[in-house]
DNA sequence: GTTGAGCGTT
């Protein structure tokens, strides 16, 4: 146990944040602590935990003293086998306190908004290019494209039981949802295993779902019920009564 | 017991 995290943000005035991705679930900060503190002065490491499970997310938050610090650890341990698993280091692009700030509206306007304060302690001179590159091939590229996905978030958490195709094509993925989206389309109109589409049986958009105040929206909301029309339980079928019983007529059975 | 895109706590 690392008593990191537990007195909350020390100081965030002067440090650099990295994040860590691609980390094994079981990876905790007294593991990362030994391999980021070597290349730097560590001052928090912090990771996000489920607040049901309690479980690690799969990411961590590495704060580091100085940025050129934090730069290096990131060119170092960027691609570091971690527990068999390789890490993915890169510099915090939202802080902590990013979801106040950013409801929606910038308040802070000033591009100093970041999670790393780049404290130049040495010259800039000694600058690497590849310092260059990365700002404008990987942090700015991410940063737009995650801007503009809409991430949801419980997208990502549902998302991760399904293992949905990850990488596909790139121009056949249009196409091929539009096939699969016309056929489901199809299926459900043809009624699959059923060719009486039961025509009198059509059900009214008015009386199929009558408003029934805030019943259903109370449910979805306090349950995770997320088959309403399951109100048929399968352990008290009519049928298997009527298999049973001789008389399906309740006459008979009452005493 | 599992999982795998992503951005955080007192």
């Amino acid at each position: 146990m690392s008593h990191f995290g537990r007195s909350g943000p020390p100081d965030i005035t002067d440090t650099c944040s990295l994040l860590v991705l691609n980390i094994t679930f079981r990876t905790t900060a007294d593991d990362l602590f030994p391999l980021f503190d070597k290349y730097g002065k560590v001052v928090d490491i912090f990771i996000p935990k489920d607040r049901r499970t309690g479980d690690s997310r799969g990411f961590a938050f590495v704060r580091y003293k100085y940025a050129d610090e934090a730069q290096k650890a990131v060119d170092r341990l960027d691609g570091r086998v971690v527990d068999g698993r390789e890490i993915t280091v890169q510099f915090a692009k939202y802080g902590p306190n990013a979801e106040r700030i950013q409801k929606g509206r910038i308040i802070e306007s000033f591009p100093r908004s970041r999670s790393c304060n780049p404290r130049r302690r040495h010259r800039d001179d000694h600058y690497k290019d590849v310092d260059y590159r990365r700002s404008r091939s990987r942090s700015y590229d991410r940063y737009e494209r995650d801007r503009y996905r809409g991430k949801g978030r419980d997208s990502r958490r549902r998302s991760r039981s399904r293992s949905a195709s990850p990488v596909h094509s790139k121009g056949r993925g249009r196409r091929r949802y539009d096939d699969d989206r016309r056929s489901s389309s199809r299926s459900r109109s043809a009624s699959p295993a059923r060719r009486s589409p039961s025509p009198r049986k059509s059900p009214s958009p008015r009386k199929a779902s009558p408003p029934r105040g805030e019943s259903p929206d109370r449910r979805s909301r306090g349950g995770r019920s997320p088959s309403p029309r399951s109100v048929s339980p399968r352990g008290e079928s009519p049928d298997r009564r009527n298999r049973n019983g001789r008389s399906p007529s309740p006459r008979s059975v009452s005493p």
